[in-house]
DNA sequence: TAGCTTTATGACACCGGTTACCATATTATA
DNA sequence: TATAATATGGTAACCGGTGTCATAAAGCTA
């Protein structure tokens, strides 16, 4: 039968819908609703279809679907700052759950306040028709790029840091974000330690995820009955060079804190330059704490203790509400955070 | 005129080629000529065409034309170690030369080695029909990976780090690659520093890269009267973990190296973790060199001297051959690396 | 068994472009 | 001037699917 197959298409032609349904001796539009799970076939028709279809190998082509559906069978992953570690993570999450589906994921990066920004992810947006887009934080917090998702209708998840029932909810549907558990994990870990003198370094307060990991932190302090300490709370904004300059106005300070907590895995590191060039041993005179468990995490020496964001998982989750779930329902996801003890946390000197 | 235009085409409806066609009153296949630009259109009829186009701002559907293609308007870009820092930066240079084409970059990360690897790659092209492909390091060496892309037809680029004139280079046409310049610029600091116990960790031997870059160090060192001793020369895989193997092999002999060379920069920061634990000091007790410039090589503590890649640059060369050159051409570019000296590296102290 | 739903299927137009082929207008050559 | 060559534009078919709507077949009720 095989030969008859080969015979019937041709040498090296691809099996088209219309050979399916010449071979099956029904109508195109049969094989159709067989291909999209249409419920309106009988099941008699649709194995001996589904037989042949996979006999002779035959895939719908994804440019003739989106052409008819008018909606490329792509998924846009948006995101600004591209040099962000955890960006690789996340594109490999949202291809978890792409794979095998015949989705297909297109980056798009992009730079967030250039003039040129909207108009260019317009352009994308309405000449592609992606079937959906992944906003990766924190431009997933930009009003502007809401409006145009909303007014260009496209489905959309965002990834944010933002726990869900605030205000801004409202602004966009699906939401994947991360609780802050990980972050009193770790405060409390410090706190437990026996610091006192406790420093902060915190993220961009223009981000949402900046007052959420803070939050976290101060609560798992304050379990412990300690506290950042307010002398030693200084500003960063995420980058490793912010990191670097916080770090060293800390640690210069006569009365300098044993421990510093960072917003950051980058600015963590910023800190361990700081420390390098002052000659504080980490952890013996200093107590380092991180966020994101970025790759650099553990190529640091020592390790880093930080607080684990699982971006992969959320990315995946943000795929898979794009994918399957019914375009209508407003959907929240919230994954845990959690702390990841390594070599850069331990207990004050005495005296200190 | 713009409110007729607007009427024309009716509320929100994006200007389709025939509506094009109609208000210029020339027939569709005139309009196509001008999106492709056909020779053949009379310089008048065509600027007319043109300026209606911008009027009602249209821009051709990708998904039609690429079904009337037979080949989608998408690059992919393909690679493996997902978890390596230049793929992002890939990814952006590839961007930078797509970015306006109407091409989009779809990313197509895989496990290689994995069984399904070679037919999920199959699907992925067999069904999306890619423009071209873009192919990184190191599964640009997989002979069955290039013997697909051409029984598919796919136009490709390989970015390798093999230079151009060996055998390798009949198997794909298009090839980026990187010279060793860079390589011997270190060997030559090194050896210029004063160090004559000078160890070597070296790269995945089955890798192309790992001979290039032993070579361009050993160039370098052997200008200045050094070289890699032999006792001292360890393997390495490219990996984090291996590079704190065998830092720590080499930093237990009694004898031990006063510099370090090291394949790239993952392997350098696990030296970096083994000098921290035998309590050396960089430079004054032990000299770094990495390889790649990536992300980490400026965040560990000192900064550490090493070799750029343009990765960036690279891939912007290879979308530039995949979307402007001639499909038969065979094309061949080679971008320099580049020594960049940081805190890791300083003459050996006098005695050792 | 007639009459009415419900279910399964097919005919046909259409998505928005491109190519093949043909018709016509214009220019070049003898 | 007649004729061939060239430039340009039009028509229809096609790329490979999906939507709409009509209709045939089957199931249910009375």
């Amino acid at each position: 039968m095989t030969e008859t197959i080969e015979a019937f298409l041709g040498r090296g032609r691809k099996a088209t819908i219309n050979d399916v349904a010449r071979l099956a001796g029904v109508s195109k539009k049969t094989v159709s609703r067989v291909i999209n799970n249409s419920p309106s076939v009988h099941a008699r028709t649709r194995d001996d279809i589904a037989e042949i279809i996979t006999r002779v190998g035959f895939r719908p082509d994804p440019q003739a679907r989106g052409l008819a559906f008018r909606r490329a069978l792509l998924i846009g992953l948006i995101y600004d700052n591209p040099n962000a570690q955890y960006i690789v993570n996340m594109q490999m999450g949202a291809l978890d759950r792409l794979r095998g589906s015949g989705i297909e994921l297109v980056v798009h990066p992009c730079t967030w306040h250039s003039e040129t920004f909207l108009s260019e992810l317009r352009d994308f947006l309405e000449s592609q028709r992606p079937s959906g887009v992944i906003v990766l934080p924190p431009i997933a917090e930009d009003r502007q790029l809401l409006d145009l998702l909303e007014e260009l209708n496209v489905p959309r998840v965002r990834v944010t840091a933002r726990t869900s029932g605030d205000g801004n909810a409202a602004i966009g549907r699906e939401i994947v974000s991360c609780d802050d558990i990980g972050c009193a994990e770790a405060g409390a870990h410090v706190a437990g330690l026996g610091h006192r003198r406790i420093g902060y370094i915190g993220g961009n307060p223009d981000y949402p995820s900046a007052h959420v990991r803070r939050h976290g932190f101060e609560t798992g302090l304050a379990a412990h009955g300690a506290a950042i300490a307010p002398d030693l709370d200084e500003p960063g904004n995420y980058s490793f060079e912010s990191g670097y300059a916080a770090a060293r106005r800390l640690l210069r300070r006569p009365d300098r804190p044993t421990a510093i907590i960072c917003a950051n895995d980058e600015m963590a590191a910023g800190a361990y330059k700081a420390a390098f060039e002052a000659d504080l041993r980490i952890p013996g005179d200093l107590t380092l704490i991180g966020f994101d468990d970025a790759p650099i995490a553990d190529r640091l020496s020592p390790p880093l203790t930080t607080v684990r964001l699982p971006t992969r998982d959320m990315a995946r989750m943000a795929a898979d509400l794009l994918v399957s779930r019914p375009a209508t329902a407003d959907q929240t996801m919230t994954v845990p955070s959690a702390l990841i003890v390594r070599g850069s946390s331990g207990a004050p000197k005495a005296g200190l």
